[in-house]
DNA sequence: CTATATTTTCAGTATTTTCTGAAAATTAAG
DNA sequence: CTTAATTTTCAGAAAATACTGAAAATATAG
């Protein structure tokens, strides 16, 4: 193996793992990374060869990974397979993963603990007051980080960047 | 069921949800929940009581959620038992889980990352040179979060809203 | 020190998640 | 339409993860 091949090697693995402790599947994660350093768009044969996996498992991530909008269809003309290639931005990127997890997870999340926040305020015992307080604060960060979330998915991606660095002043 | 036992047994089950895709442990993070709104410090019998799971079980995440520090034990006079309660101020939670995800997770990730771009810059072709563009945009985006995540540990929690809501202007 | 209460550990089991591979469906070319 | 290429689906298998329960270790009281 080549020294190049060797650090893009490493550097899916790792992406994959970390990935993984983030709530995307380790195969979904490696893929991402596959083609985050992929020279040119790759086909699901080019994937399963590289991650040696089966059709199904690439051809599942693949379009998993495109719903996301973290990897996109190409057309390349004279050619009948699909081909993908990655968003390379990681500003991009962050601000799509941002979008996804918001409406997957903290959106109905928030949901459900407005339904408890308002079910203890009706509640009159000492008990359901301090339970309605602590729920009604985790509720109000839950919103917080989904009003964040939003502000963020609507960014240019790169406009993030400074006004990060602004909130460590 | 009393109606606030229901209220206490949905938001503990949605809140158990969310931190599985978060990368915790259902039943740590249901330990977590459970405590949360607990009027008093739990033993380990309650919580096998509350959510039906083995001693083991229950002995290991409890454990668990203290080394994270979002668990304390407290001594309650005239007890042998070990009594449990939780940190219940959100914004201190929310710091105490950045600071050991960053520890746990991205720090190792941008160790590794690192050596992969160091390597890359040592390569000379075409495709290298794009690719150690690629990886060194990767790693300070890495960075970046880890010096936020460093940022937020180190605030007294209640002060982190205000410059968060700040950001959205 | 002995007896008892409590906590910890961990081998075996159960559950959940992910993956494979081949059959079915779809698409495109001739 | 027919044929071949390609993609999709999904039942069953494999792997990863989490849980149980009981034995071992530890701590406390008397």
């Amino acid at each position: 193996m080549t020294e190049i091949e060797s650090i893009k090697q490493d550097f899916v693995a790792q992406w994959g793992a970390l990935g993984s402790q983030w709530g995307v599947n380790r195969t979904m994660a490696m893929i991402h990374s596959l083609l985050l350093v992929a020279p040119d768009p790759m086909t699901t044969d080019d994937v399963m060869e590289a991650l040696s996996i089966s059709r199904g498992n690439a051809n599942t991530n693949l379009r998993e990974l495109a719903s996301w909008g973290l990897i996109r269809p190409v057309v390349l003309k004279g050619e009948r397979k699909d081909f993908y290639e990655a968003e390379k931005d990681v500003w991009r990127i962050f601000c799509i993963v941002a979008r996804e997890r918001k409406r997957r997870e903290t959106e109905p999340a928030s949901k459900v603990l407005e339904n408890c926040v308002s079910r203890a305020k009706r509640l009159k015992s000492k008990e359901a007051k301090s339970l309605s307080k602590q729920l009604q604060e985790l509720n109000e960060f839950v919103e917080l980080a989904n009003t964040i979330m939003d502000k963020i998915a609507s960014q240019e991606g790169s406009a993030l960047a400074p006004k990060l660095l602004k909130l460590l002043s």
